[in-house]
DNA sequence: ATGGCGGTGTAACACCGA
């Protein structure tokens, strides 16, 4: 069984681009996050003709997120019950005996910013959530965009990122505070090539210069962890016409 | 130091992402 999870910021430009993966890669359960469109334009029929079920939750320009499953989808929450939240970041799911929580955690701007300010409360209250959801769903995976390089080794120059959001050291405690839910960074348990990222900037060729961070992730509780055989990040789409600035992050589960 | 690029909304540029 395969989970991949994968930010394809605008679901409307990169529908293609999604529908050729899946086509490549049919995993089991797929997470989109930046989805950037309202329900009502949400390509259902495309997705369902090819071979899933879906649920959603959009809005109008920003955010939006969805799982895709090959297997009926049930027990459907959005958004987090212990934050009020305008922005639809969080949808989670019961597909294939498993939890399924996709999330695109803020991205926090500057250290200085409101929004880092935001962040940090909606990733103390994703704890806060999860504590639960792990002890009501012991097999659960959090997967998304997390905007948070979790150590240095995720960044391609921890020089040039020092000081600014996604390498913080609140951001990173937060991560670990994840981890400790008793979580895996399915990445990390394999060994894995240098300097492999899950997000390039658009701008001077950094996809090219491999100038990117590791932000996208799958942290499995211990009865998925103990399933998976192998994570990989799949760079092949970056590589792509009009590609999405991340790439897909796929976990097999035995 | 700033803006690079790309998407959205809307119809020339502002906002946002990471």
């Amino acid at each position: 069984m395969k989970l991949a999870t994968w930010n394809v910021n605008s679901l409307k430009v990169r529908l293609p681009h999604v529908l050729k993966w899946l086509e490549e890669n049919p995993v089991d359960v797929l997470c989109l996050q930046e989805l950037k469109t309202i329900d009502e334009k949400f390509p259902l029929a495309d997705i369902q003709a090819a071979g899933y079920h879906v649920v959603f939750s959009g809005q109008k320009t920003y955010n939006g997120v969805a799982i895709l499953s090959r297997h009926p989808i049930t027990d459907v929450v959005k958004n987090n019950p212990l934050f009020p939240d305008d922005h639809q970041r969080i949808i989670a799911a019961t597909t294939a005996g498993v939890r399924v929580v996709c999330v695109y955690i803020p991205n926090g701007q500057s250290l200085d910013s409101d929004k880092f300010t935001y962040k940090m409360q909606w990733l103390k209250a994703l704890h806060d959530w999860l504590k639960d959801e792990c002890a009501t769903h012991p097999q659960l995976a959090l997967m998304g965009d997390y905007n948070i390089a979790p150590e240095d080794r995720d960044v391609c120059d921890p020089a040039a990122w020092e000081g600014q959001t996604h390498v913080s050291e609140p951001e990173r405690n937060a991560f670990r505070d994840l981890l400790a839910l008793n979580m895996k960074d399915a990445f990390r348990m394999f060994e894995q090539p240098e300097k492999l990222y899950s997000w390039w900037d658009y701008r001077q060729m950094a996809f090219r210069r491999n100038m990117g961070l590791r932000i996208d992730h799958i942290l499995l509780t211990q009865p998925l962890a103990e399933r998976c055989v192998e994570c990989v990040i799949d760079k092949v789409p970056r590589k792509w016409e009009q590609p999405s600035d991340h790439a897909p992050v796929v976990a097999t589960l035995k």
